[in-house]
RNA sequence: GGCGGCAUAGCCAAGUGGUAAGGCAAGGGUCUGCAAAACCCUCAUCCCCCGGUUCGAAUCCGGGUGCCGCCUCCA
């Protein structure tokens, strides 16, 4: 069977529209970037790792992606920073760029393929503000440079605003002149102030404007027109908006074929902002979750959609995690090292890969995904623990073939990365350092119990699990032996 | 004021014309010395409200209500 389709929703036309790469069977993908000032927060980990998880699932689908995602490291949020910290701003954007890449890593989010800099991209930008001036899109003022906005007919296709409304519906706002020939043109070119990084250019010392390395890295790295423009929401203007006008007004080209944008991430209802003191860093967030975990999460919601998060979503995703992890441990134990020969398979495994490829094509439906993984899981505990067929080879060899799946789909998503094994012990080791548990005193109690259990005495067996139940320490006994795990709510009893 | 989005069970969340995926929680059951895990069953006659189109709408159209985002740095 032919796999689906894929269509994405495109900003521009404002609905879903098939993926044509420009190259067959290439696609080349460009993502806005941190500008880093400061760490990484969870609302930016959730835009990376939904167009990480898309990288993924384009991967997944055979195509040959270029991922580019840039770090903004001059701006005026990092020169800012770096005046407060008495710093120099290049060398603060180069620890936060290392602080990022340390915690996406930690996340797993994949390298991008190429993450260019401003900074080393100044003679582009040099290049590409040289070719807008000489084709009349903008003008040197001062030691500034401004794009035209009213020169150029197709600002503001992209956010479906009007130039006028903007003018007008500027409130209270300030419209700040300066050398501008209008209020709404932006910088490209910014004439250096004491203490700012600067470049020489032809209009003397100074540094790129906001938006303008977008164009000037895409073009270099992807070309004059890609495939696939990703940002979160609050990127459509002006951003976005701006470097359409940039790009296509200096190629005379399309820039990009599709533009997607991420949802935002609140805190249960509330914006996250820096004004309100509410910002949760990525770091501080895998404190208290585990990485697999706040990916989960993420996917619970589509990627366009809005997203809350809360402890309590959190505890669930973790939940989730723990039963498949479980799962493929259960799993892992059931078929390694056994030879189950050739034949034939109870159902059909491959159903699960193709639900989850049909949700991941249609503008990839993160939920749906989700919801083939859940039917996939069911199986593979069904045929663990109770298998509803009498050949055990068959079962065997079924299970054998459900775990490739899950692999396969664990490449799509980016999660089920870990060991089983190790994944369930390092999120118990987390859980004990969390909540000070003794695990000599787990051991200790097991082990009584276990000697009352030989001896019949249940009821000293029972007192001693409720005494490690109080402790959230969960006793299991399986046939391998007892084991534990700590539970992640106080016991209501 | 301009532009855009969202409203689906106790909670989270898919579904955009053909009769409500999935998860969490809850209740019952199987298994177990007891548990846990897993599995099975139950859990929205209905998708914010009012009209309309249609053989048929949560899904399309009109109106209303509520919430949110962007328009200023922001993923």
């Amino acid at each position: 069977m032919a796999p689906p389709d894929i269509r994405i929703f495109n900003t521009m036309q404002q609905t879903k529209v098939p993926l044509v790469p420009l190259n067959p069977g290439k696609l080349g993908i460009y993502v806005c970037g941190p500008t880093v000032y400061s760490w990484v927060h969870i609302g930016n980990a959730r835009t990376f790792t939904s167009f990480d998880t898309i990288v993924r699932y384009l991967r997944f689908r055979g195509f040959e992606v270029r991922y580019v995602r840039n770090y903004t490291d001059v701006d005026d949020k990092i020169i800012k920073a770096a005046n407060e910290a008495k710093e120099d701003p290049i060398a603060l954007a180069a620890h936060f760029i290392r602080e990022f890449e340390a915690d996406t890593k930690a996340l797993h989010l994949l390298p991008p393929d190429v993450s260019p800099k401003v900074s080393d991209t100044i003679p582009e930008i040099v290049a590409i503000i040289e070719k807008l001036i000489a084709r009349g899109a903008a003008y040197a003022a001062g030691g500034d440079v401004y794009f035209e906005v009213r020169k150029y007919p197709g600002y503001l296709k992209l956010s479906k605003k009007n130039l006028d409304d903007l003018v007008s519906g500027a409130g209270e706002r300030e419209l700040v002149l300066d050398s501008k020939k209008d209020p709404m043109d932006f910088a490209l070119w910014k004439a250096a102030k004491p203490g700012e990084p600067s470049w020489d250019s032809p209009w003397g010392k100074g540094r790129p404007g906001w938006h303008i390395e977008c164009s000037a890295m895409s073009a270099k790295y992807l070309g004059e027109t890609f495939d696939l423009h990703g940002g979160g929401l609050d990127l459509i203007f002006p951003h976005h908006e701006n470097e359409i006008a940039q790009s296509e007004a200096a190629s005379g080209k399309t820039l990009c074929n599709c533009w997607m944008h991420g949802g935002f991430l609140d805190l249960e209802g509330a914006k996250m902002s820096k004004s309100l003191g509410n910002v949760v860093r990525l770091r501080d967030a895998l404190q208290q979750v585990d990485a697999e975990a706040l990916r989960f999460f993420f996917l619970t919601t589509h990627y366009r959609q809005a997203l809350s998060f809360s402890d309590k979503q959190l505890a669930d995703a973790e939940t989730r995690m723990e039963y498949f992890y479980e799962t493929l441990r259960k799993v892992d134990e059931r078929v390694e090292g056994k030879d189950f020969g050739q034949g034939a398979l109870h159902g059909d495994p491959e159903r699960f890969l193709r639900e989850l490829d049909e949700a991941m094509a249609d503008d990839f439906n993160f939920p749906g995904a989700l919801g083939a993984l859940s039917g996939l899981f069911n199986e593979l505990n069904q045929l663990t623990d109770k298998p509803p067929v009498k050949d055990k080879a068959m079962v065997g060899r079924t299970l054998l073939a459900l775990r490739d799946i899950a692999k396969k789909a664990s490449l799509a998503l980016g999660l089920f990365e870990d060991k089983p094994s190790d994944w369930l012990l390092r999120r118990r080791d987390r859980q004990v350092a969390r909540l000070g548990i003794d695990v000599a005193k787990v051991d200790a109690g097991i082990a009584a119990r276990q000697e009352a259990r030989v001896a019949k005495n249940f009821q000293e067996a029972d007192r001693i699990r409720a005494e490690l139940k109080a402790m959230r320490v969960e006793i299991m006994d399986t046939p391998a032996g007892t084991s534990w795990k700590v539970l992640s709510e106080l016991p209501t009893t």
